[in-house]
DNA sequence: TTGTAGGCGTTATCAC
DNA sequence: GTGATAACGCCTACAA
């Protein structure tokens, strides 16, 4: 592979002469740019990416951590999917390239390293959760004064680069839907409250049924992990308790759910109402069609990326931004 | 942020014997290799990876190009999801990172660039296409002894890597389970042809017809795009050929062909049989279930990345692999 | 067992 | 306008 000092060679110039036409800075005489172009062209030359880097101190990259699970395939999961469209469309426009980093849950849980080693200028993180050690490791972090940016989730005590989506207002919409319809006694399947956004879903949820003047009954709250799986196995339990409507905290949990229900011969929609979180595609698909909580997960990613690159670029002293998208419920 | 400079001179050795202690490489007092952790501890030191790749002349990275269409969520298409999930855990195992390269359709047509620029050491390539700018591309890089691979694609012309499922197979069962089951006139609604997959479909169709000794009616192919949107506006054409089943060539489509069906009064399963393709999460949201074609896009995905890496990582002279997965029939 | 020193391919700061 | 040249942080013979 050809390197600058060949090109210069060829051209009759020095090196320093070939970065500068290549590089776009400084005044050339167009005869030498030329000379220079017509000699890169020759030996097919581009200047190699890591050199540049490491001259440079920048990588160029957009790091994404991913929580990993052997066997879990992440990215079919609606949220990680829109998420991570948004992110590379946004990198792509700066010319940033995405590293993916897969974060196993029980190993990995310094996200310091990530950075120490400087393989990317700044970083998304997905999927973080509620824990001692992550939260220490982002206080780190921060304290290194590395760019990152949390995405669906938010601390109490850390103030940092936030983005996420209004999940109380989404839940309240889907609560307060489910009243309106004339529904009372209203399970609500949520996730794990190690995600601030579960949290923040039971908020919504507690919200609407206080504007009622429902109190808050426990028997009537389940929680799952989020997999399809355990939407089915809360089903008998939830049938038990009489209720006549179910709001799940995202699709996956509503539709193991229905199908639940299905195999107990009792049909969704007719003598229980269903919402669900997320407004993935499979929403759509289910029998008979699901109403559900749209997320802007695309616009999530794109928004993070764009702020953050942009805060990185501009290389004044950054803000810190906590941005929180609106939800809307789709009435199916 | 530390270097290796100033643990050097804090546990008073010279600083090869900091790399040494660190890449565990030679014999090392075992007082010395104590300084010298202490030190690199006490100023949280870890090696800068861009100085290290630029050293050792490899990125630690493994390249994925995919498809880049403004507006459209690629990592929301099943297929591209579950291909990058398996390839993710084949490069996390062996400790590489990933790269994730967007690749605009119109603009970006030469794959060489990626590696001249040496960000990769090895590369995947998603969703290329049979055309000639893209064919040409892919010669420049097997000359430039590029270590890549093509997922989902081949070439008549052009021996490379290569890993895909048996679209052939795929086809011919899903079409020879139609006929089983009565069906005679089976209308086929295929891809671009700029796929080779959609081209493989296409012969297992033909394959299973002619078992029968039917012969192929052209009014019974259609060609969509693979998206739902296609499936659907296909959907009045293929009614008015009279058929009594459908073959899709993905999901998404037979999706898209089926909820026209329903607008039109005319409910899938009952006078209409249709077959789907990828075996996608949405098949068995949909009503009826949608009997489908399962391929192993995770399996891809990791088996492939695991060749690359290991052929690279095994510097001896590379034999090119060209493997197809079996699919199979999965009946709702 | 450890130190010295050259090299990796750029960028950027000086001179001229 | 252009050419030297010193970084950049690390790896790795080669010497000692």
């Amino acid at each position: 592979m050809a390197t600058r000092k060949e090109v210069a060679a060829r051209a009759g110039v020095s090196e320093a002469t070939v970065s500068r036409v290549l590089n776009d800075v400084g005044p050339i005489k167009e005869e030498t740019r030329q000379r220079v172009l017509q000699a890169a062209k020759h030996f097919n030359y581009a200047p190699n990416a890591i050199a540049q880097s490491f001259a440079r101190g920048k990588s160029g990259n957009l790091g994404v951590v991913l929580p990993y699970v052997p066997g879990v395939h992440l990215f079919s999961t609606f949220y990680f999917s829109e998420m991570l469209s948004g992110i590379g469309a946004a990198a792509k426009e700066r010319g940033y390239d995405l590293l993916l980093k897969f974060r196993s849950l029980e190993t990995d849980n310094d996200y310091e390293l990530l950075f120490q080693r400087q393989k990317v200028d700044a970083c998304i993180i997905l999927g973080a959760r509620n824990t001692v050690e992550e939260r220490e490791s982002l206080v780190r972090l921060q304290a290194a004064k590395l760019p990152f940016c949390l995405i669906g989730q938010h601390y109490e005590e850390l103030r940092c680069n936030t983005l996420d989506a209004d999940h109380v207002q989404g839940s309240y919409l889907a609560v307060k839907y489910l009243l309106d319809q004339g529904h009372a006694r209203i399970a609500f399947l949520n996730g794990s409250p190690a995600y601030s956004n579960s949290q923040d879903r039971l908020k919504g949820y507690l919200k609407a049924l206080g504007e009622r003047g429902i109190a808050f009954d426990e028997r009537l709250y389940v929680e799952g992990n989020y997999s399809r799986t355990s939407g089915y196995q809360a089903a008998p339990y939830i049938l038990e308790q009489q209720v006549d409507a179910v709001f799940a905290g995202n699709d996956r949990m509503a539709i193991g759910f229905m199908q639940k229900l299905r195999e107990l011969g009792r049909g969704a929609g007719q003598d229980m109402a269903i919402v669900g979180y997320d407004n993935s595609d499979a929403a759509q698909f289910t029998e008979p069609p699901l109403t559900s909580v749209a997320v802007p997960f695309y616009e999530m990613g794109s928004l993070a990326a764009a702020k953050l690159l942009e805060s990185i670029d501009a290389n004044d002293e950054k803000e810190i931004f906590q941005e929180k998208l609106s939800t809307h419920l789709v009435i199916r």
